[in-house]
DNA sequence: GCCGTTTTCGGCCCGACTGTTTTCAGTCG
């Protein structure tokens, strides 16, 4: 081997690399940089961001030539080795010298873009939020260059915003939010003027669908995106201002409208004709690197993409002929790719993969056929055992398994060996009365700090599914919590290790877990891990879950419901596991019963 | 800074809205 190379011992993981190249674009951008060069660096830090592999692993181990990797060039893999190596990044530094790092902050005001957070600085000498807040309020920025009045309010405004609003919101109450919009834009068809009766019968029917990340099923938000095909645009964009929950009209133009509800989450609309409805909806659904990656695609074929349509284009770069736009099948149909399922637009390798038509099957809804995590009144469910099993058998589930929660969780009222004794009982009588679907017995069993698992194996024996969780000592180092893990994955009756990171979005991080040990250590020990359906967990997440499939680790999708409602929360799992391309066979409780405890026997 | 069914140089995705503009720059997605 060649040169032995000093590894600082700090844990150096993709996003930290992506974040510091997403640094650099932010500082070059200030700096008025030469805008492709930015482009770049943004470009890199999202093909690291979204890697499959760990880039520290990748440096240190050497087998892989990251030039080989699109997008990074002999620069960036560079900086990548430096940053592994080192810690640090000497470019990164000499701009962070020049450049007063508070200014990316006033860069991420709304209406603040590179060249304004440049201006204030040079012209005003102003380098923090407070100090543009300060201006704008003493009437002072309207003097600028570009700006006026209005955009000194709008600045001041953003800041005031800033202070509120978190940024981005969970998938769950995004899509809530999006079908009540969808409901209300239905509920009143956009008459503008007051008509006969016979008239109003000929209200414009129009079409419209969520799109952007939400129809990705990104597990958050930044803001909804809405596409309405139809006529009448500029009734239907009055409509969506007057929406009842908008706190500020942000656009209201002839084919666009915008709006920041009182919740603080953004929504836009855009109406397009419906001759153009695919090419919009492909286009606004994204993701963006999907989208630029699928027009460079376009611009070698001789054609050009727009939320229009899809162009053929004559030598001079000008557009000829409408060729396609009425589907988004019918625009990747003209660019011979397979259909891509939104879920999967994210430029991680589906558009050369739908070029060989090897795109995965992706697992449906409709494929699950057991939901094996949620609670009753017993601990801290809000129904019980009789309501969730009926709810899950009116929803056309096959089987389920009660997993309440045990002793150590104290909060959740856990249960011990005798309660659950006591519940194993009342689930053996419930059994004889119900049909049509089937009752596991099971419990949502603590792993104790030290790895022992919360119950005695005397009750565990008597279950038939014993699911596994992590629910307290979250500060554990890496070591620890992969000796915990093998130490519990060692006792034969766990099945199932519950929301494996333990991560809540926007609540807590995940514990210091070595997702790839865990990963070995499931398959291991022939455990299954969980794919948790609440949309503050969606644990294992997606990048994860493409791991895990690519290395053979087996996978269930289980909503860890505390209430009959939250086992619609499926739909937010299932969503999650296409962005992880998993398919039915990835995923065991697609298995009818019988199977399903079958596949997952370690014996 | 990256990349190559024209290529190792010369390109690099595209359009709407806003505001301060008499023709467009900046921002956003």
């Amino acid at each position: 081997m060649g040169d032995l190379v000093e590894f600082k011992n700090t844990m150096i993981d993709n996003k930290a690399i992506a974040r510091i190249f997403n640094e650099i674009a932010d500082l070059l951008e200030i700096k008025g940089d030469n805008p492709f060069r930015i482009r770049s660096y943004r470009n890199a830090a999202t093909v690291i961001e979204t890697f499959g592999e760990s880039f520290e692993k990748l440096v240190r181990e050497g087998t892989v030539d990251l030039q080989s990797i699109s997008g990074i060039g002999e620069a960036i893999s560079g900086k990548i080795k430096e940053i592994v190596e080192t810690g640090d990044c000497k470019a990164h530094r000499d701009l962070l010298k020049e450049i007063p790092p508070t200014l990316l902050e006033i860069m991420q005001l709304q209406g603040v873009g590179p060249k304004t957070t440049a201006m204030l600085w040079k012209k005003m000498g102003v380098t923090t939020v407070e100090g543009v807040e300060q201006l704008a309020a003493a009437g002072k920025l309207r003097d600028l260059a570009g700006l006026g009045e209005k955009s000194e309010q709008k600045i001041l405004q953003s800041i005031q915003n800033r202070k509120k609003v978190s940024g981005r919101h969970l998938l769950g109450d995004a899509e809530q939010t999006a079908h009540q919009i969808l409901d209300y834009l239905h509920a009143g068809p956009p008459e503008k003027k007051k008509r006969a009766k016979t008239a109003r019968q000929k209200t414009t029917s129009f079409l419209a669908v969520p799109a952007g990340s939400l129809r990705r099923g990104r597990e958050t938000i930044g803001d909804v995106d809405i596409l309405v095909a139809g006529k009448n645009c500029e009734a239907i964009i009055d409509r969506f201002t007057q929406f009842p929950e908008v706190e500020s009209v942000l656009a209201h133009g002839d084919t666009k409208g915008s709006v920041q509800l009182k919740s603080g989450l953004q929504i836009d609309l855009r109406v397009v004709e419906e001759k153009s409805f695919g090419a919009a909806l492909q286009y606004f659904t994204g993701s963006k690197e999907h989208s630029v990656a699928l027009r460079s695609r376009a611009q070698k074929m001789g054609y050009t993409i727009n939320e229009y349509g899809l162009f053929k284009v004559d030598k001079k770069g000008e557009k000829e002929e409408w060729l396609a736009g009425r589907t988004e099948e019918e625009i990747y149909e003209r660019l011979k790719l397979q259909f891509i399922p939104p879920e999967l637009r994210e430029n991680r390798g589906e558009i050369e993969a739908a070029e060989k038509r090897e795109l995965p099957a992706l697992i449906e809804l409709k494929n699950v056929r057991g939901d094996l995590h949620m609670h009753t009144t017993e601990t801290d469910g809000k129904a019980t055992l009789q309501e969730m099993v009926e709810a899950a058998r009116s929803r056309g589930l096959e089987y389920v398994a009660i997993t309440d929660h045990t002793k150590s969780t104290r909060v959740a009222n856990g249960m011990d060996e005798k309660r659950l004794e006591s519940q194993i009982q009342t689930i053996e009588k419930l059994k004889r009365k119900t049909t049509g679907i089937t009752i596991l017995k099971g419990t949502e069993c603590d792993i104790l700090a030290d790895g022992k698992l919360d119950l005695s194996d005397t009750v565990l024996e008597q279950l038939d599914l014993v699911v596994v969780s992590i629910h307290s000592h979250f500060n554990q180092s890496p070591q620890e919590i992969t000796d915990r893990l093998e130490r519990a994955f060692s006792n034969p009756h766990v099945k199932i290790f519950a929301h494996p990171t333990g991560r809540m979005l926007f609540h807590r991080p995940p514990y210091a877990v070595d997702v790839e040990k865990l990963f070995a250590l499931a398959k291991k020990h022939k455990v299954c891990l969980e794919l948790n359906s609440q949309p503050e967990r969606l644990d294992l997440n997606d990048v994860h879950l493409r791991m895990a499939r690519d290395q053979g680790v087996p996978i269930v999708i289980s909503t860890d419901s505390h209430d009959t409602s939250q086992l619609d929360h499926l739909k937010y799992g299932v969503l999650t596991a296409r962005r992880g391309w998993l398919e039915p066979r990835h995923v065991a409780n697609t298995l009818p019963v019988k199977q399903f405890l079958k596949a997952i026997a370690r014996t």
